[in-house]
DNA sequence: GCAAAAGTGTTAACTGTACACCCATGT
DNA sequence: ACATGGGTGTACAGTTAACACTTTTGC
């Protein structure tokens, strides 16, 4: 038994979907509501030519998958603004490339809000409630991407790696509530977030509004790496 | 710009951590305790000629990687006893395979715990608590999938890919409690699962041990596909 | 003073654990 | 009768939503 099988290689992608809130704010006398938006860029070539498509590329050959969508991801923005990046799931169907067969790992990435960062000519953000056609099975990545995102963001403390370094409840409030594409209430937030220990206050106030109110305590994460805090939703050990 | 870039391909393989839970039980007077168990087989060439490896295998031209792990599993077991298979996770790293780069998804698969499943000589059920030391990386990937499955077991209604058809509510107790690691009351746990209406009772009762005792309702999942019963942990929508 | 926004206190609903107690069966 | 395991009822704790109310600012 020295024969080997003949086995076959496939040409193998990182792929990334990078994810920013944008909160509401005005242009033009306007109000651009906030959004949950994902890094994408124009395909100059087919297939799939003007289509949008989500930042991916080859693996090298002596590269893990993270590090190849690092790669492709310093292309488009500073990684330094990356604050948080994640193995989601890895596509295979035959027919996903209609020139070539293409393994994909996909990985979800998230950037704070307030960087707004500059970026090439042909790419863009944007709104996930509101995706244009895409290119390859690209679509319906995010959309499993954004799932994953509003779980995670209910058990885990990944709200840092979409918070400016530091915010008032109410700016919280905004970028959670986009997040998860529903009304949060700033009170019960923080009251959340408090018990779990995730936030800190920095001591200082932000200066008042325009139109009056009370000036808000800034408040920042406590930590700043991914982590579960709610460790035992149901079915916790007996005793 | 007609130059194409010189791209690598890779062998990519998919790989199968296919888990049973076998429950207490008598093997001449002594007690044989439960155990999560994993499928594994002992290679028969080299890297790692002689350790415990997770069934996996080459993708084919032709195939997702779903159908290929499932092409794995075939020669090990029935398939019409995995009741669940979800994907897992990608590992890339370039020295994982010490002859050739070789990335593999491993996929998460259950097997209900009545099934005795007749295995091929070199193939065995590793106690997961006391994992051998396994070829390539396939001891961490177990380690991780353990993790996902305890997790889930709490928040979907993955128990039914683990317990046997019908099942009183002390073994189904047994069978949550090896699975995750810790003591389950069956009391509640039958609480729980009935508030979310995974229960059904079947009408017919257990005959009673040898022991004596009153004899046990006899109950069956309601739903045999994977779901989500635990929507929001925390953070529901506001109103 | 008044509007606006932040912050506090309190209540109610829901979920899950712990535990006491009752029920049905074999010997 | 009594041991054994199944089943039920209830109290308690923890977590979160809802909402009324108070505080601090700008105009």
């Amino acid at each position: 038994m020295t024969a080997d099988l003949v086995v076959s290689t496939f040409r193998h992608e990182a792929l990334a979907t990078l994810f920013r809130v944008s909160t509401a704010r005005l242009v033009d006398g306007n109000v651009v509501p906030g959004a949950l938006r994902v890094l994408a860029w124009q395909r100059e070539r087919d297939p799939y030519q003007g289509r949008w498509a989500l930042p991916s590329g080859p693996v090298a050959d002596n590269e893990t998958l993270g590090a190849c969508v690092a790669r492709q991801l310093a292309s488009k923005v500073d990684l330094r603004e990356i604050a948080h990046l994640e193995q989601l799931e890895t596509r295979s169907d035959p027919a996903r490339d209609p020139f070539e067969r293409t393994i994909a790992t996909a990985y979800l990435g998230l950037v704070p809000s307030v960087a707004e960062p500059l970026l090439p000519a042909n790419a863009g953000w944007l709104d996930v409630s509101a995706l244009p056609s895409m290119a390859f099975d690209h679509a319906s990545i995010v959309t499993s991407a954004v799932q994953r995102l509003r779980r995670k963001l209910s058990y885990t403390n990944l709200g840092f790696a979409l918070a400016p370094p530091e915010f008032t409840m109410s700016q919280l409030r905004d970028v959670y509530a986009v997040a998860l594409g529903y009304e949060v209430s700033a009170t019960n937030l923080q009251r959340i977030l408090e018990r779990r220990g995730q936030l800190e206050p920095t001591g200082e106030t932000a200066s008042s509004t325009r139109a009056g109110g009370r000036p808000a305590q800034l408040f920042r994460f406590t930590r700043h790496e991914a982590e579960v805090t709610d460790q035992f939703a149901v079915l916790r050990p007996a005793h």
